[in-house]
DNA sequence: TTTGATTCGGAGGATTATACTCCGTTTATG
DNA sequence: CATAAACGGAGTATAATCCTCCGAATCAAA
């Protein structure tokens, strides 16, 4: 495969996800090729259809994602940063962008990505659940659905930078909760590294 | 105005909800038609152009959700509860779904009805601060935004009534937050009364 | 019940938006 | 430098959506 074509075909999976952000669904074809700054048939060279380019845009994602996930377990300093960490994370990888045209749930594709995913969810849960660091009655689908609840784009009439930043605090605010008490919020994520 | 005419009025405004929900975005002024059980030219003598449309089904959202605020304001136990009310009652008014296709927010009409959300939201806040009841760092756009955020339908394949238990759900893990501690978490909507 | 004004229905033409192909030109790489 | 690979974008086909028009149906006042 020749270098530019490659090159190419990675920024039309990027600018897929923008234009998803943007239009608050799936883009039109004639859209992509032109915020790419391809002509539209290198478009269709590479993805002969529409299903072909949102397949591939969500793969994409997920094998980002899960691989950030996966780097959370070594890195983070505890399980409940382990966590927090994975989720900011996957909504900057654009887990939430992407599930609005691809239903990366209930679907039968990748069970190799499929099987990696459940099995980090479930250990991230286990260890913060096992260290007592969160509460018991969360579920995993409790954080999946919240990734990408938080991970999609707010409001119309909202900038990029906005939204993005509104999302962030938003799942601080959603892992520290609402109410007062004697236990401490957790730290919001401006003043943590990364 | 005619009884029947009054009644189409008044269902082409649920259905254009209903349609937003499903589609994600605008919906087609045949589909609107066409799921009310009308003729195009009914929806074309209400509503003459898409903007008057979305409009009124705006007001109409806005309205609801501000008389049910007022109406927790008096009726609710306590201020944390009168808050985590209004925001439960907002969401099933459609507020978030109405938001995806009318700029609720940065939105010049109806200055009465802003007015009234304003201070409705402000009187809110502030007695739950007062109360200490919840963090003195939240900040009114924080209500807002949350409450856009979560009325939103969550994902594609996913059926309307999983949806909005997903969302309340939801939103009660946004009130209680997620790690354990000695605070209480907020009593779970399913257990409280309405 | 009659009567007339109001409201309705949906076929159909105009207007866009989007999908997709074709082939001459350009670019990478051995 | 040669040539296979990739590119660009004009242009046509297709489909979706918008919107008007007018005869039929419906409501409500007398």
């Amino acid at each position: 495969m020749r270098a530019d074509a490659r090159r190419n075909r990675e920024h039309l999976l990027d600018v897929t996800v923008e234009l998803i952000l943007e239009v608050g669904g799936e883009p039109s074809r004639d859209a992509i090729a032109a915020r790419a700054g391809v002509g539209i048939a290198t478009l269709y060279r590479h993805f002969p259809d529409q299903q072909s380019l949102l397949h591939a845009v969500a793969r994409h994602a997920l094998e980002q994602s899960i691989a950030a996930g996966e780097a959370c377990l070594v890195n983070s300093v505890d399980s409940f940063d382990a966590l927090t960490r994975y989720m900011h994370s996957a909504i900057d990888h654009g887990i939430g962008v992407v599930n609005m045209v691809y239903p990366l749930l209930a679907n039968p594709d990748w069970p190799d990505l499929r099987a990696r995913a459940e099995s980090l969810l479930d250990t991230i849960m286990n260890n913060a659940q096992a260290d007592g660091k969160i509460h018991v009655d969360l579920e995993v689908s409790d954080i999946v659905f919240a990734t990408i609840r938080f991970g999609r784009p707010l409001a119309i009439g909202l900038s990029l930078a906005d939204d993005r930043a509104i999302a962030h605090r938003h799942l601080d605010l959603y892992i520290a909760g609402l109410r007062s008490g004697t236990a401490d919020r957790a730290q919001p994520r401006s003043k943590r590294g990364s």
